[in-house]
DNA sequence: AAAAAGTACGCAAACGATGCCAATAATATT
DNA sequence: AATATTATTGGCATCGTTTGCGTACTTTTT
């Protein structure tokens, strides 16, 4: 039914041979001008496009990458996205989008479906439920290029880029502690994830700065990133009960921190909240009542960054052994 | 580098051709049981997997499909997506996330990008800025097939599905004007787009209904649909200066909700704002201080039926001629 | 004038998988 | 015993494109 022109039918109207319409189409010099131009206005004329799936199948490249991460509907990922995206196009890359959901197994299979050589390399940032990465390990041993942003893991050496996720929680933390707040909580991502270990360190040291002790009690896991409602409400829910209850509570993510504030108007509509600082890229919290300061990572340029050094490794005629790791700066916004 | 083994590898370690290997691992009655073991045994235990870019050339089928909406970073969309690949992914469906960022330039980019032949079918919503469709109609007269959603054109035939935007709106109107409002905006999105008439139409029912007269100066369009900030500002900067101000807004898209609501804090942070309904699927708004009541879509029973709809022009044995227009019926959630 | 070089093109083999058409051997039918 | 049928496999072309090699023909060089 659909059925677009293709480079016989140009050769067969132009009553030449399908190599000589390919060699005009790609502008070869054994060319001769005069049929350069026939071939080139027959093409124009039709609208002929090469047909990426035939070049995919005979180079060995589908000029394709996939990008996997937790969902789309999240500002930091969505940022990240759009910066691989500005890379990926300038280099004449296409972009697929996958989405694990913070699922295993979601996870497994997107992977896999990505990775049957449609693709020319991988961008991952893992799910919250992953533990087991034989996987991804399994396509790396197989030689595809793969990238990690935002939550890496060391299971192989590879290219990552990540924020400075301990500094920008110490300073978010820092500046609780400056604003006068004793008791500050920390509401965590799972407890797998490179950038919940990060995080909470930043926290802790804030914390040892300035000779407050941690609290363990003052620490909960979000074990499905916050995917679950029931979570974070169960989370904050206890922190609410205990007797010494936190003045502050620091969120490490951008779900978190929108299912924590969800949780707290739920479970103390009336009352006068513990303050609210967290990760988040979404400009939407600036419209709550509550002025909420944040950890703004540079979500954009992170993906910038990943994507030309998934290119590097693409695009490398040997393989490539030394590996970066780029470590981007946060911002904190300070509001109210 | 990555070189996945293929059949040919198979045919050789086993000693057979590569077509008996195909029929068996396509588990052909004719192939003798014996071998099928064989070469399944063999494919499982080396990770053999179809290289699906051959399949797409050989098939002329490439099992995916492409999506093209504004962003994704909206509530709504990336609802509508997930709706959509949950039908993709049960029925073998690959699905390609493209952004027009509302740009018209980018819709046509990206529409050629995912049309050569790479994908088997597209599912559009179109962008605010996008006001001439020859891109679109030239893939449709070339036999591709194409179901549109939410922002529908009618240009040519073919399967569609919307929210029902007049019934939407109008519900909502009616509830402001139940309250007591008595002049009542409507921020609308682009002029050209199919669910901006159709809101409007809604909201100049509701006021008709209730003897009340549509004032033009109370209709202020976002030409590209919120995605510059500034245009939001100017319109609610408008609405403010009016020597008769409206009591209420009515804002006919989810990102122009955001929009609008920032602009409001910015522009009067201290006074009493007009009240704000609209549309919108971000459970974000929850939060906001003055329970903002919104118009919710079905928008994953939307991305599910419109998946469905484009299979079934897919693989359709024969031309489509009869074409459906399903309408989806809106809520109205009602808050404070 | 013969050899060398240059110009412009065609042939055929890939890339990986499939499916039609034989081909062979083994078994069944009359 | 001759023929028909079945079971199991291989050969080849094909999808659309690229590319190494070969081949006419023309032009230049000595």
């Amino acid at each position: 039914m659909f059925k677009p022109i293709t480079i016989k039918d140009i050769a067969i109207a132009l009553d030449l041979s399908p190599s000589t319409v390919s060699r005009a189409l790609s502008d070869s010099y054994e060319i001769n001008t005069e049929t350069k131009k026939r071939v080139l206005n027959y093409a124009e004329e039709h609208n002929y496009k090469k047909n990426p799936i035939a070049l995919s199948l005979r180079q060995r490249r589908s000029y394709s990458v996939g990008i996997i991460v937790c969902e789309v509907a999240n500002n930091f990922f969505s940022q990240v996205i759009d910066g691989i995206e500005s890379i990926a196009y300038s280099k004449g890359y296409h972009v697929i989008i996958s989405q694990s959901h913070d699922s295993y197994e979601r996870e497994v299979i997107n992977i896999q479906h990505l990775a049957n050589r449609s693709v020319d390399g991988l961008l991952v940032s893992m799910s919250a439920e992953t533990k087991d990465f034989t996987h991804i390990l399994k396509l790396h041993k197989q030689g595809l290029p793969i990238v990690f942003f935002d939550r890496v893991i060391s299971v192989f050496d590879t290219h990552t880029v990540t924020s400075n996720n301990k500094q920008g929680t110490k300073n978010a933390t820092q500046a609780l502690i400056d604003k006068g707040f004793k008791r500050i909580a920390h509401l965590a991502n799972a407890p797998h994830l490179s950038i919940t270990k990060e995080r909470l360190d930043g926290y802790k040291e804030a914390l040892r700065d300035n000779n407050m002790e941690a609290d363990d009690s003052l620490i909960r896991y979000c074990h499905h990133g916050g995917r679950l409602q029931q979570e974070v409400e169960d989370a904050i829910k206890y922190f609410i009960s205990l007797d010494e209850k936190p003045d502050a509570i620091f969120v490490a993510s951008d779900r978190l921190s929108i299912g924590c504030l969800t949780a707290l108007k739920k479970l103390s509509p009336n009352q006068i909240h513990p303050a609210v600082t967290g990760f988040s890229n979404s400009d939407i919290l600036d419209l709550l009542q509550p002025g909420f300061s944040c950890v703004r990572q540079p979500a954009f340029e992170m993906g910038r960054v990943a994507m030309n050094m998934l290119v590097q490794l693409i695009e490398s005629k040997h393989p490539v052994t030394e590996f970066e790791s780029i470590v981007l700066d946060t911002e904190l916004i300070k509001r109210k």
